[in-house]
DNA sequence: GCAAATTAATGATTTATTCAAG
DNA sequence: CTTGAATAAATCATTAATTTGC
């Protein structure tokens, strides 16, 4: 919050280190997504891929990695990113068309309550389903091609993101757990959001 | 309802989950922390901290983990949800102190803008400045006073914070096995913000 | 006294916003 | 100006307090 003129939280001053030797020369600073990288990307993001799970991060990573130097963390912020990136870019348009259908907004901002978000997101929450990928080609498997490799199904509905949530409680391997009881046996054991993943 | 002032209410008198050996029934819901935790959480608070950096995540966890279950993620999100809401809290107090100096409003709502949320954040942004710890007792040596003894000094300072991203950075095996079948066991000791943490 | 029903707290997730590198 | 990275706000969901009818 903030920068308003309080204080601002300066990040990181960075002492760019990067450990691995890795690649080119380069400096190491923020990651920066070769050609083939987001292509992948992209082309996985249209195919309806929004919140990758853990094992889907790892594996988009891992194989990305042929292309350039990249982390998990790459994975996980730039499917963040572009998701509310094009939900932004689709609510500014809407918002604009409105602008240019009608001039005079003062009928309308009476309605504004303070603090809430709703507001926000009444304005164009069109929310673009996530789709449920059934069989999704993460990558070119010789090169171009797309066969079909399983990938899970895990994606979450708008209406119906409960149920991906008490998956992600009843997965959560939660560490040392000596309850074993909770076992339950998981087909599918990703958890799915990466935040978690691994406390 | 309510007390109206954050009473700390003696949770963990019941049957407690806890119990990492021995635990009974366990129901494997949320954390819950036990009074000591909360003390010691509220303590550091007190005391000025409010992001702590994965360092300090894993050594308060580890320590708490003594009065009973706890992961690190828990006390990250204690931490979040803790500032968060304090603030939250202040900011409600003088919107109803205005709220009561000033019985017309209209005279304020035509600066409202449509869907930032700046202008939330102008109403009471005083923001209480974290306060740099130079030496802050994390845990009570024998089992009572947390007042006086010392500890590392940790804390990262607002300009200062890069310590923790590159312990994150540098901790990144990535190296999971897709299918495993109920193992899965993860990293325990993982880096600890979570946002990253597993990258 | 005691559970079912309600309500308040708060742990856990998701979404929006901000900052700054390139 | 774009966008990777990070933080804060909002939201969801579950547990505890509390109330209520018996």
């Amino acid at each position: 919050m903030s920068s308003g003129g309080f204080s601002v939280k300066s990040r990181s001053l960075r002492g760019n280190n990067n450990g691995g030797g890795g690649g080119t020369g380069t400096k190491c600073g923020r990651w920066n997504p070769t050609v083939e990288q987001l292509k992948v990307l992209t082309d996985l993001f249209r195919a309806g891929l929004r919140t990758p799970t853990t094992d889907q991060i790892q594996k988009i990573s891992t194989e990305l990695s042929f292309y350039g130097k990249i982390e998990s963390k790459n994975v996980f912020y730039w499917f963040q990113n572009h998701k509310a990136r094009e939900r932004q870019k689709r609510r500014k348009i809407s918002i604009d068309f409105d602008h240019h259908h009608q001039n005079d907004i003062s009928t309308q901002h009476h309605l504004r309550q303070p603090s809430t978000r709703s507001d926000v997101y009444e304005i164009n929450e069109e929310e673009e389903e996530e789709k449920v990928i059934e069989t999704l080609q993460l990558f070119p498997v010789n090169n171009n091609t797309l066969e079909d490799s399983k990938v899970e199904k895990k994606m979450r509905s708008k209406c119906n993101n409960n149920q991906f949530r008490e998956y992600i409680r009843e997965n959560n391997p939660t560490i040392l757990s000596p309850y074993s009881s909770c076992g339950a046996e998981m087909e599918h054991l990703s958890p799915l959001d990466l935040r978690l993943s691994f406390f």
